[in-house]
DNA sequence: ACCGTAGTACTGCAGTTGCAGTAGTGTCAA
DNA sequence: TTGACACTACTGCAACTGCAGTACTACGGT
């Protein structure tokens, strides 16, 4: 097992790519060499099996579709309201559509981790606490809203991010923006 | 191409299966037959290509996840207010939980679909025209709220039901029901 | 009633692809 | 000089597709 972690996180980009470009089905140890440019056999050498590829997979598209540190701490500088809220899922909803491969990458491994029993266990561990951060932050910050407002809120922004990355069309009668705004007043009260 | 519309629906119901248990990287036209217990290569006999097998399963998921009319007419007894929205809602989700492979299955077809122009194609124009029809039913059906507050309702449905399928340790904190009510009671004013 | 034909369904095979895994060699840096 | 990584090449395997050939069924003509 090679350790090399540059290389390693850039197989593991190459992954995300082919994941987002091909779908699971095209996902293969010879696909992600061919995508970074490297031997073919490099991947096996990285990734003993498909479960480890997609485990790790996982942990860099998770990474990658983190928000900045920096620029969330920027955007914070603000008064709480309602328009800050506001401004916060615009930055989501623009950081998601920046990454689309990432995003794609992401729900290809729900799919996938519903057949794959530890997938599925790290998944759900994950996203159950990041959901968890997302609201105590939103509610410490001194943010609008209840816990059950602000987890409304994030059902709404996935939905609401799914269909863009999908199937668009669905929301062209709307304009995001005016969504957004509409939801962040309406579910906090 | 074979004509036989009973055994084209079975051979369709159990590519929806196979989808949904094995992804998309499992859909192949001997899958296919195995799981419809018929003889190998029936599927090619029904299907020329990938193609035009996964726009036939896109088509019979969309006929499987429609509402049957009788129940819903049923529930449009009561008199229209925020109860009956939820109520709605909840059967919705229901629906949705009752036929966990058809709904994973259009979530496969809906990544697939960022691949396929035909498949984006089709997907969007149905689902487009699904939202759209679903919205002005909720609006002249009497129920409460307006264009954007029924359009926020579906997002937040949809984010909720995908991570009902997909992750529902997430949803654990909460109460769906409880999620329900409140969405409806403060999206729809 | 019989036969021929067309349409449909089934079976098995052959060829092809493309993958995983691994062994072996080359290269560079400590 | 030694060890870790990079690269190359090969083997064996699994699965798929598409084709060709066969069996069954229905139907129309005589």
């Amino acid at each position: 097992m090679r350790q090399n972690p540059a290389r390693r996180t850039a197989l593991l980009d190459a992954a995300i790519d082919v994941l987002a470009r091909e779908g699971s089905r095209g996902l293969t140890l010879r696909a992600i060499d061919k995508e970074a440019g490297v031997p073919t056999g490099t991947a096996s050498n990285y990734f003993a099996n498909r479960d480890e590829l997609l485990t790790q997979v996982m942990r860099r598209t998770r990474e990658r579709l983190t928000p900045d540190p920096e620029a969330l701490a920027e955007t914070m500088k603000q008064a709480p309201s309602h328009e800050l809220a506001a401004e916060l899922m615009r930055q989501l909803l623009t950081r998601m559509r920046n990454d689309r491969a990432g995003n794609l990458a992401m729900l290809e491994l729900r799919l996938e981790a519903t057949r794959r029993a530890d997938l599925h266990t790290e998944l759900s561990g994950f996203l159950a606490e990041e959901n968890r951060q997302v609201v105590d932050y939103h509610l410490t910050a001194g943010l609008p809203g209840d816990r059950t407002g602000v987890a409304l809120l994030y059902f709404a922004m996935f939905g609401l991010i799914v269909d863009d990355l999908t199937v668009p069309a669905i929301l062209e009668p709307y304009s995001t923006d005016d969504l957004i705004e509409q939801m962040v007043n309406r579910l906090l009260p």
